[in-house]
DNA sequence: TCTGGGGTCCTTCGTCTA
DNA sequence: TCTGTAGACGAAGGACCC
């Protein structure tokens, strides 16, 4: 456990990161399961892990890793399907806990949040000491654990808390930035994945401390021009971005694997027909019109391929997001051609109060808007798949149903 | 070994228009 | 009227993150 808690002169920027979150929340709830291996996500034969406990990675099990073969290299873990709504609880529980101590509070996924506690620190003492109180609060009320990395900028605060998982906390105060990134491997940088960092190592770069002292224009000619910049930057510890609370959303869409690939289009078809509508609900629920739409179609041999189309007036309607996604999907032209997944998204969201709704087209789109509206909350009141456009009746069968 | 699902951001390329 | 060019914008794909 990393803890090196003192005075956190010149840092403000928290980053609170729940341990192996989805894999806690159920050993909270299935306490005859604490130290031992569990792994949660998809357990079918195309199923991934989506979090494991760290008793699970000691055998080599990590995120994205296929189940398969991580009950390979430890058969004794428990697999769990996951509870999507139980986490979404404990984080909204998380994040207000989160906000009583600062009004600035940046999610960036359901189980990590930036903090700017400049703010609050008369009231609660420095950084590392709200830090060490939030670890507290957040395993007295949760009964998880969680790391915190404290800094002057976000991303040298989020390289802390991963130094300091699990359950710690660790202060990396500007006097010690250089001394704390340069011998870091160049792959523990922000934005460095596989594709990057194999580019780095080919040019001889293989810490942190080698990026900082190669010219940002070499950087630039390897990566591109925003990438190079960005990261020769980040190499330097700078990093300006402030923490941002509520930034809208920019798309949002699904997308399912088959257990199976298919060939059949009006297989494809019914599930073009169940993301349009799933991706419309969430835009109804959530006042959001989509201006744009797009198809993601995933070959057998894994090459994927997108589409999208901009609409004329944005909707929320899920007739409209099928009949555009379709559209798309046909003008492909597959002749029986293998898929393993289709998505639909939208993007370029307005807010639905801001946006002039197309009235020539009146009666027909809004009795469809009205009906999607009267089914949601058909669903809030008697569950989700409580109304379903008649296609999607007794589609549950064959060799087409998605992975999970 | 065999690769989920939900996102964001960046680059490149083609088209349209001034 | 024709041609070249630059900028805006949309579309597509890639890389990355959790």
């Amino acid at each position: 456990m990393a803890r090196e808690v003192g005075r956190a002169e010149g840092c403000t920027v928290l980053h609170v990161d729940m341990d192996a979150f989805f894999a806690s929340v159920e050993v909270r709830r299935r306490p005859e399961l604490a130290g031992t291996p569990v792994i949660v996500g998809g357990a079918g034969n195309r199923g991934v892990v989506t979090s494991a406990t760290y008793e699970a990675r000691r055998y080599g099990v990590h995120a994205a890793m296929p189940t398969a073969r991580a009950l390979r290299l430890c058969p004794t873990a428990t697999v769990l399907s996951g509870d999507m709504a139980l986490y979404a609880e404990v984080s909204r529980a998380v994040m207000a806990l989160f906000r009583s101590v600062t009004p600035l509070v940046e999610p960036l996924s359901m189980d990590e949040a930036f903090l700017d506690v400049a703010g609050a620190g008369r009231r609660l003492g420095d950084a590392a000491e709200i830090g060490e109180f939030l670890r507290a609060r957040v395993f007295d009320e949760q009964g998880i654990t969680c790391s915190v990395g404290v800094a002057g900028t976000k991303f040298v605060a989020k390289l802390a808390s991963t130094h300091a998982k699990p359950d710690g906390l660790l202060v990396v105060r500007p006097p010690e930035v250089m001394g704390f990134l340069h011998p870091l491997p160049v792959g523990a940088l922000w934005g460095v994945g596989p594709k990057t960092e194999e580019t780095l190592l080919r040019l001889g770069l293989r810490t942190v401390g080698d990026l900082a002292h190669v010219p940002a224009r070499t950087l630039q000619r390897a990566l591109g021009a925003a990438a190079g910049t960005h990261l020769h930057e980040l190499a330097w510890g700078r990093d300006p971005r402030r923490v941002v609370p509520d930034e809208p959303e920019r798309s949002t869409g699904a997308e399912e694997t088959f257990a199976t690939d298919v060939d059949d289009p009006r297989v494809v078809h019914r599930e073009l027909l169940r993301l349009a509508e799933r991706t419309a609900g969430r835009l109804r629920s959530t006042g959001w019109l989509a201006r744009t739409v797009s198809i993601k179609v995933r070959f057998a041999d894994f090459t994927t391929i997108t589409r999208s189309r901009t609409l004329g007036a944005p909707t929320d309607v899920g007739q409209e997001l099928y009949d555009t996604a379709r559209a798309l999907y046909d003008a492909l032209g597959l002749d029986r051609t293998r898929i393993r997944l289709v998505g639909v998204r939208v993007e370029r969201l307005v807010p639905a109060g801001s946006a002039p709704r197309q009235l020539e087209l009146g009666a027909r789109e809004h009795g469809r808007r009205e009906a999607e509206l009267a089914a949601d909350r058909a669903a809030r009141r008697f569950g989700a798949g409580a109304v379903r456009p008649a296609t999607l009746l007794g589609s549950s069968g064959g060799s087409g149903r998605p992975a999970r």
